[in-house]
RNA sequence: GGUGUCGUGGCCGAGUGGCUAGGCAGUGGUCUGCAACACCAUCUACAGCGGUUCGAAUCCGCUCGACACCUCCA
């Protein structure tokens, strides 16, 4: 791995959406970093639009850990289903799928927990450190919410605990994250039904009591029921990390209420603030609309890998698709489309090519055409600014047109710049984007077909010799028709596949 | 209706009070037996209208438009 500048390692700045602005990174134990993530709701297949989220925070996670920080991830998995809407009744969305699909809930559970692990791996993501479930922290759930009612931001009614805003806002504020008011909020909604048994509309469930039909349920002291959604982050956060910890992550749909309401229950049961930046990845979008399961705009990674969607004009390396991603920051929404993704590939497929080349550069006494101590300082100010991976990839490029011109041999490198060069290019590619490069991947063939088509650029070389161009074109063509793509340089004829 | 974000060239997407983002596509060259690849050069920009400023696409105001949140969602 290349090594870090040192001047560089501590000028990490990150945008804390709290304050809305970017601030200098200071972890709270030097050398260590505690980020939490909320993880999905398994209930369904993951789409493409999870997956941007947690190909961001795979981001923060790798640069942090190549900044040499000691990092603790957390990014559970909620498995208790939550109810469709706010309303009293409704069905829990676990509990649904299962009936629908007549299994088990936890069988629902199972099955999309190992949708979710698998794409995310063919994304090349790092697994989390620590992966916990909501149902695994039942108890630690019931603890808390037996807190917060002593502490008095809660209140029991009809064997539902629900969180007492009103009150809380009275010593605290309720909206600091989102930037609202509850004065405001309350005059945003909707009257409560006649039935209700909160206090106010804006007060949420910690705990709920199950009505009968209601499959998954816990005992507790109030009711057999199941926890209300926001309390199993801030119980599994603050578990693992700490009642106060680093970053905590999420997509910026969660923004509000879940974050809100996961300070609003740290703060009511410690005193304290749990987090101390916060970090929202934005949307992914689709026909100019943010993919979103209850509305069916969405398109699937195994659609993606597949081709097999009507939008799209061909099938794209998980890899590829993770590029694309990249190439936009990840405070900003993403319009998704065919054209782009195809896009993105030519560009990474170059990317990947002057990768190979830079292996066969001879190195020379100076180096000529390029300054490579600016070239990496340029790397890790872009990261260091509040991760901006598309200012990394520009930078990447430029690396791009530098090593095809020392292929051309107008431009040269020193032994030492080379070494450099390399090893900065490599751990920016493969370590802190987590790209892949295809051409490896099926090393496994790659031997027979390499001897293979060697042994054709051979014979098209001997033909070109005789000056017999059409069976040449004929070899060239009809390899590029299968995917391999012949390239005549100085040196020799080499080749790619695609 | 409330809150917030944004509107960049053919497409995708950065950034910025004066100094080329980058990728894809296009055009003209170099290379080539012809190509492809690569390289060099190059053309399309900062929604509109005002204001601040020596200077704004970048700051401020207004108008128009888009999106997100205010109900489950990454």
């Amino acid at each position: 791995m290349a090594s870090i500048p040192l001047y560089k390692t501590q000028e990490l700045k990150i945008y804390n959406s709290i304050t809305g602005q970017k601030e200098t990174f200071t972890p709270l134990t030097e050398g260590n970093v505690g980020m939490y993530v909320c993880g999905p709701t398994v209930y369904s297949n993951v789409h493409l639009g999870n997956c941007r989220t947690f190909i961001s925070f795979d981001l923060v996670f790798r640069y942090l850990k190549h900044l040499g920080y000691k990092v603790r991830y957390v990014r559970n998995i909620t498995d208790a289903g939550h109810l469709e809407s706010d309303a009293d009744e409704g069905e829990d969305k676990v509990s649904k799928k299962a009936r629908i699909e007549q299994l088990e809930p936890m069988e629902i559970v199972q099955r999309y927990t190992l949708d979710f692990h698998n794409i995310l791996a063919k994304f090349n993501n790092i697994p989390p450190s620590i992966e916990p479930t909501a149902t695994g922290h039942i108890v630690e759930q019931i603890e808390i919410i037996k807190t917060i009612l002593d502490k008095g931001f809660a209140y029991e009614a009809n064997g539902s605990v629900y969180f007492d805003v009103k009150k809380f806002n009275e010593t605290n504020h309720y909206g600091k994250l989102s930037g609202r008011n509850i004065e405001e909020l309350i005059a945003n909604t909707r009257e409560l039904t006649a039935q209700s048994d909160k206090k106010n509309p804006q007060d949420f469930a910690l705990w709920k009591k199950a009505e009968p039909q209601h499959i998954m349920r816990w005992p507790s002291p109030w009711s057999d029921g199941f926890p209300g959604w926001h309390l199993e982050c801030t119980v599994m956060s603050t578990k693992y990390l700490g009642e106060q910890f680093d970053i905590h992550g999420g997509g910026m749909d969660l923004k509000f209420p879940h974050h809100e309401c996961e300070i609003a229950q740290g703060e009511a049961a410690t005193g304290q603030s749990p987090v101390n930046y916060w970090m929202h990845a934005n949307m992914l979008t689709l026909n100019g609309k943010k993919m979103s399961k209850s509305t069916g705009n969405i398109i699937s990674p195994a659609e993606i890998f597949s081709g097999d969607n009507s939008i799209l004009s061909k099938a794209f390396a998980p890899t590829v698709a993770r590029f694309f991603m990249l190439q936009a920051h990840y405070r900003s929404v993403l319009d998704f489309s065919s054209d782009a993704l195809e896009a993105s590939e030519k560009g990474f497929i170059r990317l990947m090519e002057a990768l190979e080349t830079l292996k066969s550069i001879k190195a020379s006494e100076v180096t000529n055409g390029f300054d490579i101590t600016k070239w990496v300082d340029n790397c890790y100010d872009a990261m260091n600014d509040d991760f901006n991976s598309p200012i990394l990839i520009a930078n990447l490029f430029e690396a791009v047109k530098f090593i095809n011109t020392l292929k051309e041999e107008k431009a040269s490198i020193s032994k030492e710049d080379l070494t450099t060069l390399t090893e900065h290019l490599n751990t920016f590619v493969f370590d802190v984007l987590g790209l892949v490069n295809l051409n490896e991947a099926s090393s496994d063939t790659s031997d027979k077909l390499s001897g293979t088509v060697e042994l054709l650029i051979k014979l098209r070389a001997e033909a070109r010799a005789n000056k017999d161009f059409a069976t040449g074109d004929k070899i060239r063509d009809e390899l590029l028709a299968l995917g391999i793509q012949l390239k005549d340089g100085r040196e020799g004829t080499t080749f790619t596949v695609n």
